[in-house]
DNA sequence: CTTCGATCCTGAAGGC
DNA sequence: TGCCTTCAGGATCGAA
């Protein structure tokens, strides 16, 4: 479900509504997820107090004056939401409630996602963190980078910049966005790509990524804030889930193909 | 090493 | 209405 913007989008609503407060009570109802819950690790942090929100990746990260951080990954279908009060819905598997009386809830109905407790001290090394990518909001994130990942690799450009270890954040909804805006086909082999190539996927990365920000993330079904709210930028889409409607820009019908198991669209008048 | 396919899980949506 | 199939925003694992 979530990709960076909606991770960052979530993020930003969550910093004002957790940072200064403190962990009072954690319920952990079903511990079943990617990997299973360690409830001790979380109860441990019931007294520290929030210092920060941050994001690496689709990571969400919560770090706590107690010198370790809750870590969250929403998988496909997950919700991290806070809320003043109310009581737990249908698979909420993890409620929060903190000195202010407001409570902080975690709900995954797929069970692909991920909820644990790290140390600061370690979290570089942690094999979810250690070989991410890139931030394709750093400036350190361009053509040249993307060039230099790409030697030694054939496979098509969507699988690439979806990967991980290249560029972190980019799931299959923003990969057909950016490749649109690039006007480069998501078929097309890195090893076939030049530098103006590069400089486009590039721009339209940052480019696309922003944007979704700006506009709260995309809501295709399961995502929403912090405070509930959908995101805005499934208005803004320019291919992804736009089979056979009119190429926003020439006109051309929007076509769906399958890659790699994942729904991928693209314009065949546009995209080369 | 890369790349591909299968897999984890539940619910919504569409076809008949 | 109800049953069945397909699909869904992620990431990992084993195999080729």
């Amino acid at each position: 479900m979530p990709e960076l913007p909606e991770v960052e989008a979530l993020r930003e609503s969550l910093v004002e509504r957790l940072v200064g407060d403190r962990f009072r009570r954690v319920v952990v109802r079903e511990r079943r997820l990617r990997r299973p819950i360690d409830r001790r690790a979380l109860q441990r942090l019931v007294g520290a107090a929030v210092c920060g929100v941050e994001r690496r990746a689709k990571y969400l990260r919560i770090r706590t004056d107690a010198g370790r951080s809750l870590v969250v990954h929403l998988g496909m279908s997950g919700r991290l939401v806070s809320t003043d009060d109310g009581a737990a819905e249908a698979h909420e598997h993890v409620t929060w409630t903190l000195a202010s009386g407001r409570m902080l809830r975690y709900r995954d109905p797929r069970r692909f996602g991920l909820v644990y407790v790290v140390s600061d001290r370690t979290i570089e090394r942690h094999p979810d963190f250690a070989s991410l990518g890139v931030e394709p909001l750093d400036a350190t994130f361009d053509a040249h980078h993307l060039h230099a990942c790409a030697a030694g690799r054939r496979g098509p450009v969507k699988s690439f910049l979806m990967d991980q270890r290249v560029v972190v954040g980019v799931g299959n909804i923003y990969a057909s966005e950016v490749l649109f805006r690039a006007r480069v086909s998501p078929r097309r082999r890195v090893d076939t790509i030049g530098p103006a190539r590069w400089a486009r996927i590039a721009d339209a990365t940052r480019a696309v990524l922003a944007a979704a920000i700006d506009a709260g993330g995309t809501t295709i079904r399961d995502y929403v804030g912090g405070r509930g709210a959908e995101g805005r930028f499934q208005h803004e889409l320019a291919v992804y889930g736009r089979a056979d409607a009119p190429c926003v820009a020439c006109g051309h019908p929007v076509r769906r193909s399958v890659m790699a198991g994942r729904a991928t669209y693209a314009c065949g008048r546009c995209q080369r």
